[in-house]
DNA sequence: ATTAGACTGAACCCATGGGTTCAGAAGTGT
DNA sequence: ACACTTCTGAACCCATGGGTTCAGTCTAAT
């Protein structure tokens, strides 16, 4: 019985828990489409189906539903980028780079340019909430850059790119990818990831014959 | 006479400008440092040192206030980024491309490192109001890509850098330098145009013996 | 069946702040 | 001196919406 009573618990937990996650979606949607100013709370509500008087029995104020919420979906996108990025795991051992990086490449890109990467990037700088920013490019930019940057290591060891500094070579690598992004907002994504990956062995490439 | 009377309404419309650009700067310095939200009029009032009512005298309402205040912000840090590339004018002529790029690229980085600067790009894009972030990439983004774009042509013409596309080419020279901003926002700008340059010529420089 | 906890919907309170009005001051051209 | 425009400062109106309260409902565990 003692299974019962914490099988109990675990569901209302879990219960409790799927509703929460509903209402931030709900409110990352109509923040990502508002904007913060032009939201009301009555709208997030509807969004996730839920009384307003539940809103704020999940979270607290409506800053709170702000940060939570994007937090939230940083954490999504984050974590597609990295999936993206881990699929050099494997391939790495493969043929020549330019295959292997420019496949990586693409889907990191498409995730990138995904509706809801771009929500996060515009909703994480602004509104002048202390913090969320930096807690975001946490979440987001710099873990991406540090799982990129093990796997340009081990292509380095591998002899398979120049030796460098990983960490910067990540950083070019991903900036060259998702900077055009700002300034052709609807471009070819893979002609951007091709000639991303082109400028980025050229410069850290092996040295070629 | 005539002269007289058009010298008034100079000095009247003169007159005009002048306050109403010191009510769009307040109105930037405001929305800078408090986001559209928690900014008040009357601050925006009390900051260009003038009353409420005569904002409302020269625009029409806080939307309008905002929109105006970042375009115009917007001008004067294209114009500053225009200025930085400029400098590649007369000094292309000059000895190995390394040098003059990287002079341009530190100017360059240090006005987009820049307070305001970094003010109008998260203004820009934040609170969802149709239209304003792309005129003000129109302002900047594309009109330094296009500039920086001249400039490299020219190089490559003169068999300074490989051919290539001179806009492609620009973009990513712009994304090598303003992207690792957004990693690290509080790094060494001469180290981080130093690489930038350092990549974009092993990617972009003429053919190595 | 009972009890406990979460959810609902609707009404409610009220601080905030956008936008206006107005009477008068201040500067300007004639 | 006079008229004209602009600016001021203060008060004012009022829609919006954040946050709360409450009485009643639904679900689930015992």
């Amino acid at each position: 019985m003692g299974s019962e009573v914490s099988t109990g618990h675990r569901r209302k937990a879990r219960g409790r828990d799927d509703r929460r996650q509903a209402i931030l979606d709900g409110a990352f949607a109509v923040f990502a489409r508002r904007g913060y100013a032009q939201t009301c709370v009555k709208e997030i509500a509807q969004e996730a189906g839920v009384a307003k008087p539940t809103v704020y029995n999940h979270l607290n104020d409506k800053e709170s539903l702000y940060r939570e919420a994007v937090e939230s979906a940083a954490d999504r996108v984050g974590a597609q980028c990295i999936a993206a990025v881990e699929q050099l795991r494997e391939a790495a051992a493969d043929g020549d780079p330019r295959a292997v990086l420019g496949a990586a490449a693409r889907g990191l890109l498409r995730v990138c340019h995904d509706e809801e990467a771009r929500a996060v990037r515009r909703l994480a700088g602004a509104e002048a909430m202390p913090g969320l920013a930096a807690s975001v490019r946490e979440r987001t930019a710099l873990r991406i850059r540090s799982a990129l940057a093990d796997r340009l290591a081990r292509l380095a060891l591998a002899g398979r790119l120049r030796p460098c500094d990983p960490e910067l070579a990540a950083e070019h690598l991903l900036v060259l990818l998702t900077g055009p992004l700002e300034y052709r907002p609807d471009a070819d994504l893979d002609a951007i990831a091709d000639a991303a990956v082109d400028v980025f062995l050229r410069a850290y490439g092996e040295e070629h014959a």
